[in-house]
DNA sequence: TCTGGGGTCCTAGGACCC
DNA sequence: TCTGGGGTCCTAGGACCC
């Protein structure tokens, strides 16, 4: 039998930074970019739970959530804390199984299937762990448990913060029939749209869809659409992840038309990545340029490296080259950045 | 209202090779 | 004169996730 455990910490940015500074709790903090009096141009990471009672959430513009609640508590990312937080966290974890999946700073999936013989002890652990973190770090989380990764994920998500829901496989499909199309992973805005406008909203209305029209619409993905929305996930945990690409961009404070400018930030986020590479001793074969217009327009432009082309000078240049056609362009540029891709050992 | 920064995966056309 | 089929690499763009 198989048996994955989803946990999802609780808004866990802001509900970190109320542990460390207790003078936050019960109030609305708001953990992303610095509004600047309402003109900032970053967005929200993540909004505490009272922050989003006044309609303020991750990825909204920064400016809107001020707008929204000036008198929130508007602080910056301090990625270092919620990093050394997440270590502690995952560190936890890897003693209820070995087998997990770490998802980003603050997610992971356990495989239970080699340690529990029924959801009744399942559901012992999820309460173990969550009682675990809860005296160790301080955090709340929720958790979901299914038959596979997807049902899992979904469960985690169904009642929050401090949630825990167990689906078993035999109820699968009737904990799925009624929700959104877009609370599958997957269904972003997009495909929530056509998906929409095909009259398509719940999970149920999908499963009424053949196979062949899902594939019509959305390719390879409309296939495994079709088996989602039935609760079917076959999809094992990916234990260890390698890097692919690494890269930075940074937004302006203000579009640009400086060439100056243009050209010392490229160089200097080609520095940043190069060091980053270097720590991983990985150097890139294929250089990508992005550069985003005012008008949000987003271009890219790549060049495959030449070989043992680790010459941070070469690099600069080749940059550079990429970045020309790009100036020809009258828009002023909001943000430009590179990545590094087709990774290969340093050697 | 005006949209970050770190990534992954998929698609599609053209080049090139057998 | 009309013109294969498949595989792989490269480039550009886009959807999506945390």
């Amino acid at each position: 039998m198989r048996l994955i455990l989803h946990l999802d910490m609780d808004a866990f940015f802001t509900s970190i930074e109320q542990r460390e500074h207790p003078y936050l709790k019960g109030k609305p903090v708001v953990v992303g970019a610095l509004p600047k009096g309402g003109r900032g141009r970053g967005v929200v990471s993540t909004a505490s739970y009272e922050a989003r009672k006044f309609g303020i959430h991750s990825g909204q513009p920064i400016s809107i959530a001020y707008r929204l609640n000036p008198k929130a508590i508007f602080l910056p990312v301090n990625f270092t804390l919620y990093m050394r937080t997440s270590q502690n966290l995952m560190e936890i974890l890897k003693t209820y199984s070995e087998k997990i999946e770490v998802a980003g700073l603050d997610e992971a999936y356990l495989d239970l299937s080699q340690k529990v013989t029924n959801y009744e002890e399942a559901r012992f652990e999820a309460l173990k762990i969550k009682s675990d973190i809860l005296k160790k770090e301080k955090l709340t989380c929720s958790i979901g448990l299914g038959p596979n990764k997807l049902i899992a994920k979904i469960a985690s998500d169904f009642k929050k913060p401090n949630g825990l829901t167990v689906v078993k496989p035999e109820k699968a499909e009737v904990f799925l029939s009624p929700l959104p199309v877009e609370k599958i992973p997957g269904v972003g805005p997009k495909s929530k749209e056509v998906l929409n406008k095909l009259g398509i909203m719940t999970i149920a209305d999908l499963r009424k869809l053949p196979e062949a029209s899902l594939q019509k619409y959305f390719g390879k993905w409309g296939l495994r659409l079709y088996e989602t929305c039935r609760g079917i996930d076959e999809s094992e945990l990916i234990e260890k992840w390698e890097i692919k690409s690494a890269g930075r961009e940074i937004t302006f404070e203000r579009d640009t038309r400086d060439h100056n400018l243009i050209f010392a930030t490229l160089n200097n986020l080609i520095e940043e990545t190069l060091a980053s590479l270097k720590t991983e001793n990985l150097r890139g074969q294929t250089l990508a340029l992005k550069v985003r217009y005012r008008d949000f327009e987003t271009h890219t432009k790549q060049k495959r490296l030449k070989e043992n082309s680790d010459d941070q000078t070469e690099i600069k240049k080749t940059a550079r080259e990429l970045m020309l056609p790009f100036l020809e362009d009258k828009r002023p540029i909001r943000l430009i950045g590179v990545r590094f891709s087709k990774l290969l050992p340093n050697g």
